[in-house]
DNA sequence: TGCTGTAATGAGACCCGATATCAATATTCG
DNA sequence: CGAATATTGATATCGGGTCTCATTACAGCA
């Protein structure tokens, strides 16, 4: 654990303490980790940085393409480390549980279909909600008020 | 056991003229618009519903499955009356222009990859951001303030 | 190496979307 | 018609996320 990793200057600014802690703890984080659990599981790790730095340092690393964001079923933003570049997210609407899928079909046919109404510049969103197999064989319906 | 709920239709509860005018200004907003919008619609049009109304008529045609309910980039909440016709929408980024489009490719590769991955009861969102035609040939960066 | 300009930090105020509260009101049904 | 109760709505409240601004720390320069 305390192979801190070295972390290497990046095209977000200057290196400091903070971003290296944050760094650290998006990589530890297995899935996807909301800004407010990262900053917790820092705080339990017996680091300290604050809830802002957290936000900002997140919001560039999002801008710099190295983590994706994407929002949960409540409206609550998650980050994750992206390995590759594009691609999109199977969330389950119960447990939260979100897998990354690609595909390549509907790149393409985004592409397509702006291309063809004269549209430029062209950045398209996709999110397939449903219900994991976890969360369907256990009692998925108990209760839904 | 215990009384199986009957739960027959849980409709959308008795009729009121508030979720008469709702729905009505939900069936004349083209497209997605958010809870404050159709509140501001509904406003200018004279009548009166309070937001809290609109928040749970709106919530409970979700749960219903009557309307779509999506996340607009930066969290909020955009309602949809979710038409028999399943489409997607292309939008300037500039203007707001926005092109109704159809994807059969879409919908088999979302159900081949939710499937793939033991998901059931799945939706998907996909919005397709671009410049038109018409903000591209015009003034090249009119970024939003 | 020490100094200095400036980006970065952080505690808390603040913003705003969404929900909960609860008395008053409207709707449905016997 | 009148009772039972679902619904409404003004407002309080909640919570995620951003902004402020004084303080701190990084990095280049002499």
């Amino acid at each position: 654990m305390a192979g801190a990793t070295p972390t290497a200057t990046r095209s977000t600014g200057r290196s400091t303490r903070q971003k290296a802690v944050i760094d650290a703890a998006l990589a530890e984080a297995d899935g996807f980790v909301t800004a407010q659990e990262l900053h917790e599981r820092i705080k339990s790790q017996g680091d300290r940085v604050g809830l802002a730095t957290v936000y900002r340092f997140l919001q560039t690393l999002t801008d710099a393409g190295e983590i994706d964001q994407l929002r949960l079923p409540d409206g609550e933003a998650a980050y994750r480390r992206c390995s590759r570049g594009h691609h999109h997210h199977l969330v389950c609407r119960v447990c939260g549980r979100a897998v990354e899928v690609e595909g390549p079909a509907v790149e393409r046919w985004a592409a397509r279909v702006a291309d063809a109404h004269g549209f430029t510049e062209v950045r398209h969103t996709v999110e397939i909600q449903g219900r994991c197999a976890d969360c369907s064989s256990a009692a998925g319906r108990a209760e839904r008020m």
